[in-house]
DNA sequence: CCTCGGCGCTAGCACGTGCAAGCGACCAGG
DNA sequence: CCTGGTCGCTTGCACGTGCTAGCGCCGAGG
């Protein structure tokens, strides 16, 4: 059944094993339409192919066919939980179907390690947020020109990661239950700060577009800035906070609670990214909900239009968005 | 400076731009000390090839030398934060230095995304947990030999995951608080079954190496179930609840203080694995933090080890695993 | 019977690299 | 002047695959 031990099977062995030639097992095997293969030799090649358990050999396929066949995802050091896995999983299962294979690698900002793009030599490779001009370089350097989202569309056109729709929901959540004054839970760390950036800017436009009075904007890292922002926000009357995400909202609670006031009575929080853990603290916290696996299919999308050229149907983009309401902005 | 639009530098255009050979060019490249090279030469081939911009063909690389360079380390779908990203950056880290890559891959156990090691063949796989017997035997069917934790070392000597010291830790930090009936907060999620097993078990250890009487072994995993053995336990005068991790706490205090107990007067918690949210918690969250930079070399010891063969000495596991007390078990 | 076309298959090159074997030049010793 | 050895470099093969050009055979048409 399997091979002999230690040994790997190549194309030449099933041809050898059958008294063809290897090409015409590479045909097969690669479904070449071009060249005609009788059904019979056909049905032989496939039958031995599995019984000796032929696997093609990659670093051979890509040497000869100049591409790997790769997709390098750069999932940035977010805490977003686990439910990326989800949009990652999705992901691949999509560019499976095309014969392509996702690698993700976390980047971790501060770390030296070599970036996969260095080794692999992706297709392409997807990011969530826009890369910044260094990485950008690295990449062209490893000639690397497939990049998502690219310089040119600044921001992929149907928003990914829900960077409009997450805070609009997020002002018109706390706009609807009557909150008129509202301050956003930012937060300082660097390696953030793009996202933040972008819910921020989506948060204004929100807020702008509700004709409410400006976003009161406060970092919540520490303990004390935390305490400090509640502080500051109580003091301009803000009643409803929107915060980056939900490690966000939980230091606000905590300062609020802390500092003897009532969550949602004084002030209400929404965070955003859904973190399992928003709804087990106390309160529980209202969240926006992203629709990870639409992410994946929409991020796999992208990947294959880079990658083959062919602009594939966008049909219909369904990463959707919803508030998931609960104490922390509920009575 | 760099090369032509769109085509890659080889080695064949480094020599070609010197009048050298290739081979040269290759025995410099590869620092190799079969071959002597005069000091001029090799100057000027490091020279030509940093201005050419030449990078070596990975998949070209592979075939020829058989082997991929790569290990496989295979993240399993528990929400433990993002903490392994530290991990994974040390291993990294460790592993460049001697000439190998590190690719991750979440596993996602319900999903049927193609794993890695088919189509990278890496030469080491390693995980965090030991795998089950499919997972084996497909990573066998691909070629791969070298498994880490191999079916041979049932559990790695230096216990990477704090499998024993972990637990060990909780429930002696319970006990030096006065506690000495016991319960363990479990999850009945299948996809965490090992680990919960491997860390009751480890937990049942300490209980009797200190003389207490056994453990109350409860599932919380939805308010519910967790509301009752919170209520079992006050029922059996438990005071003091090991927690499975600091998802399995949360959720155990929860549903005691929404039944109206005091934690940790009533009722104290220990988590594990110090997930960032332990310490925003209301009350916050006593948990073990798991060196996961030390994990990080040590597995990426374990792989090298594995990989060249030679044992490379292991110089002294420096996973420490440490509790961190916060108010879910002081006053 | 000869020719011609198409079907089914094969010979062989190319991809870029690592490395074994070999080859010319130079130098010292006899 | 010849010989043997070493240094520095080159020729050339192998890795496994994708695919182009071509080859033999067989049946049909003239």
């Amino acid at each position: 059944m399997a091979a002999k031990a230690g040994k790997r099977v190549t194309a030449a062995d099933v041809a050898r094993s059958l008294g063809l030639s290897r090409a015409t097992v590479g045909f097969v095997l690669n479904g070449t339409t071009e060249q005609r293969i009788s059904e019979a030799t056909r049905d032989r090649v496939l039958a031995e192919a599995a019984r000796l358990g032929y696997r093609p050999h990659t670093a051979a396929q890509a040497l000869r066919r100049g591409s790997s066949k790769l997709v390098l995802l750069i999932i940035p050091d977010w805490p977003v939980g686990f439910s990326i896995s989800e949009c990652v999983e999705e992901a691949s299962h999509a560019l499976e179907a095309e014969g392509y294979s996702l690698v993700t690698q976390t980047h971790h900002p501060v770390g030296t390690a070599r970036p996969l793009w260095e080794l692999l030599d992706p297709e392409v490779v997807v990011g969530f947020a826009p890369f910044n001009q260094d990485e950008l370089a690295a990449m062209r350097g490893c000639g690397i020109t497939k990049i998502i989202p690219g310089p040119g569309h600044s921001a992929s056109p149907p928003d990914p990661l829900g960077l409009h729709d997450g805070p609009r929901l997020q002002v018109e959540h706390l706009h609807t239950r009557g909150h008129e004054r509202l301050g956003f839970a930012a937060t300082s760390d660097p390696r953030l700060s793009t996202l933040v950036e972008s819910r921020l800017t989506a948060a204004r436009e929100a807020v702008a577009s509700l004709g409410l009075p400006p976003l009161v904007v406060r970092s919540v890292d520490a303990p004390d800035t935390a305490g400090q922002a509640v502080h500051d926000w109580l003091q301009a009357n803000i009643t409803g906070v929107v915060a980056y995400n939900d490690d966000s909202a939980a230091r606000t609670i905590r300062a609020a609670v802390r500092a003897g006031h009532e969550v949602p009575a004084d002030l209400a929080v929404i965070g955003h990214d859904d973190n399992p853990y928003a709804a087990l603290f106390l309160p529980s916290i209202s969240s926006i909900r992203i629709d990870y696996a639409g992410l994946g299919r929409h991020l796999a999308t992208l990947a294959l239009q880079a990658a083959t050229g062919r602009p594939l149907p966008t049909d219909g983009v369904d990463a959707a968005t919803a508030v998931v309401a609960r104490e922390s902005t509920e009575s």
